[in-house]
DNA sequence: AGTTAAGCTTGTGGTGGTCGACTTC
DNA sequence: TGAAGTCGACCACCACAAGCTTAAC
């Protein structure tokens, strides 16, 4: 962990002073909003995200985020891993570029779309090590974050109680390739059925935290798994019904390292199957497969997630990625849908014009 | 000859009320 | 099936921006 800087004290207390409280989910009014949805213009807990979005496959395509730990009104798309914390642009450019250039390590935040199970969002939001079973039975205790060898073995351990140290593995782990949400065009479903291949989402955001709400978060997630039995794979589900709820570290062991997004369900051989570049930006739509008769099946995107290679083929570096992508999210930020006039006087003109039938008609001179 | 500013030319896109096709209930 | 709601197309004019030309230094 970087040492703060002198100055983050105060910028920090500046910003507490005026900071804006968390407000409450917009669809039901009584949880507190973690999440922003930029199509739907709301803020909503992770109970009515998944509500609101698996009514059909249109809203399902919605990209949700975080939402801003400093403004909590705006998506956040900057995670600050010196303060665990995830920013909007505006307030990563306030207490970043103002106050704190370049001290801070940060980078770009993915968000997800579609309807991941609790497993698939721990993933997303970098508590992929806690496992399942910490969320249905664990404490009030966060968690979260953190990851490689030394990680896995502390989460064995973990069951409701912190990880002991676990900020210290904060460190970002920049996406290899820019979003594939951002270059897999959302076409109408097709005949085939097939999802896009943002359903469910790639694990983004790993090794990232999920800002400074991870109680909060890891709490609604923990209701969630309760309403979400099916999620889990077999051997949770005989824990469950057996009733024992002794920990088998061999057994977390094997769901760290082989999180549930990389199993094919049902079957308990992990999916090594690497998906291509172009496959992945939708020259294919479905993942084929061999099953246990030799015979080809294809999965649905929705049932298989493929294992991306870290280190895609790309020429950018990791700066130029980054870069682009902060552009693109900025670009992407400002951009407006409602009606905007550019030129006062041709509006004041259009309004004066002679219309037939409310088409502008030729002025016969 | 090179640079800069002003003037000119030309093509393009923005503007709003209404209608009709389409979707939803 | 019909009512209600939504949304895009349509129209003519001209402000605007970009490119070009000319003059001044």
């Amino acid at each position: 962990m970087t040492a703060p800087h002198p100055n983050s004290a105060n910028s920090a207390s500046h910003r507490q002073q005026d900071k804006p409280s968390p407000s409450p989910c917009d669809y039901c009014n009584s949880s507190r909003s973690v999440l922003y949805c930029r199509a739907d213009s709301a803020k909503l807990c992770f109970a009515c995200d998944r509500e609101v979005h698996s009514t059909n496959q249109l809203f399902s395509k919605h990209t949700r985020t975080l939402l801003c730990d400093s403004c909590y009104d705006s998506p956040a798309s900057i995670l600050c891993s010196t303060e665990s914390s995830v920013l909007c642009h505006n307030c990563d450019w306030e207490s970043h570029n103002l106050s704190l250039p370049t001290l801070h390590e940060r980078g770009p935040l993915e968000g997800f779309t579609a309807c991941p199970s609790v497993s698939e969002l721990l993933t997303i939001l970098g508590f992929e090590d806690i496992g399942k079973k910490a969320l249905l039975y664990g404490g009030d205790g966060g968690g979260g974050g953190g990851g490689g060898e030394k990680d896995s073995a502390a989460a064995v351990d973990f069951m409701g109680s912190e990880i002991e140290g676990f900020s210290d593995f904060f460190v970002w782990d920049a996406p290899s390739v820019v979003s594939l949400d951002d270059l897999i065009s959302s076409s109408a479903a097709p005949s085939h059925n097939f999802q896009a291949m943002e359903v469910p989402p790639l694990p983004k955001n790993r090794k990232a935290a999920c800002g400074r709400h991870r109680e909060e978060i890891l709490s609604q997630l923990r209701e969630l798994a309760k309403s979400e039995p099916l999620d889990l794979d077999n051997e949770q589900q005989q824990y469950l019904q057996s009733g024992n709820m002794s920990t088998d570290p061999e057994h977390d062991f094997k769901t760290d390292i082989f999180p549930p997004y990389e199993w094919q369900r049902g079957s308990n051989e992990p999916m090594n199957q690497v998906v291509p570049l172009n496959t992945l930006l939708g020259e294919e739509a479905a993942v084929e497969h061999p099953t246990s008769e030799g015979k080809p099946s294809v999965s649905l995107k929705s049932e298989t997630v493929s294992v991306v290679p870290k280190a895609a083929p790309c020429e950018l570096t990791s700066q130029e990625r980054d870069s682009a992508l902060l552009r693109y999210k900025q670009k992407k930020k400002t951009r407006r849908y409602e009606k905007h006039i550019r030129y006062e006087s041709r509006k004041v003109r259009a309004q004066s014009r002679i219309r037939v039938k409310g088409r502008f008609a030729k002025i016969e001179h």
